[in-house]
DNA sequence: CGGAATCCTCTTAGATACTG
DNA sequence: CAGTATCTAAGAGGATTCCG
């Protein structure tokens, strides 16, 4: 099996979702729009600048859409764009490796720990 | 679709991809074992250190393996264990689809610039 | 060759306070 | 509610030097 990653391009794109909070957020709209304060209490641990900084950017990139409903007190929804779904997709089985292997990356340090 | 990542545990897994040179490095042992300066060639921009401190995160997370060869000048290869080939093979859409949206990602970003 | 150790700088990101 | 602005601590990471 050959996966190729080398071009500076590429070192681009994915450092889209090689950060702390963009795989946890796209995968939090997995199910549909959500609101600002939903994702910062689903979005374990972050906090109020980093979730606006991250959606931010990944509004720009294409991966959401963020609607703002002119009402008060404000209402403002972030959702999938076609794009975003597609990274979805394609950093589900990432997702799933994580979960299931929990167990197995935790001995392996245990081990090393040791040795 | 529904993925689910709110855990605290997974949180500290997908670190293990979450960052700025993992997923290169995982890449580029895909057809086998490299050597520690191979590694820094072909791992754009990696600096010295980074390669070391990720190479050895990683071998204490159980996905590559370090093998020391007794000779002068030393010789140390690096491999992917079963784990890291898994993780390999979780990894490869996100990889794709980084290499299949390079366009995409930059137009979004082109026309929200200009907005 | 494949690092380790040190220094130093720049970025990241949390906390806090304020706002339409 | 959904941010923005500012300050600051912590850490990431580059450059350099030294070593078996």
């Amino acid at each position: 099996m050959e996966v190729t990653v080398s071009s500076c391009d590429v070192r681009e794109v994915l450092d889209l979702v090689a950060d702390k909070w963009s795989l946890f957020i796209v995968a939090n709209l997995s199910d549909g729009p959500r609101r600002f304060t939903e994702l910062k209490r689903a979005v374990d641990g972050v906090s109020q600048r980093m979730l606006t900084v991250t959606l931010r950017r990944l509004e720009r990139d294409g991966i959401l859409l963020r609607t703002v409903h002119a009402v008060m007190p404000p209402h403002v929804t972030y959702e999938l764009t076609p794009l975003g779904t597609s990274l979805l997709h394609a950093a589900a089985p990432l997702i799933a490796w994580s979960n299931g292997n929990l167990e197995q990356v935790a001995a392996a340090r245990a081990a090393y720990d040791a040795g």
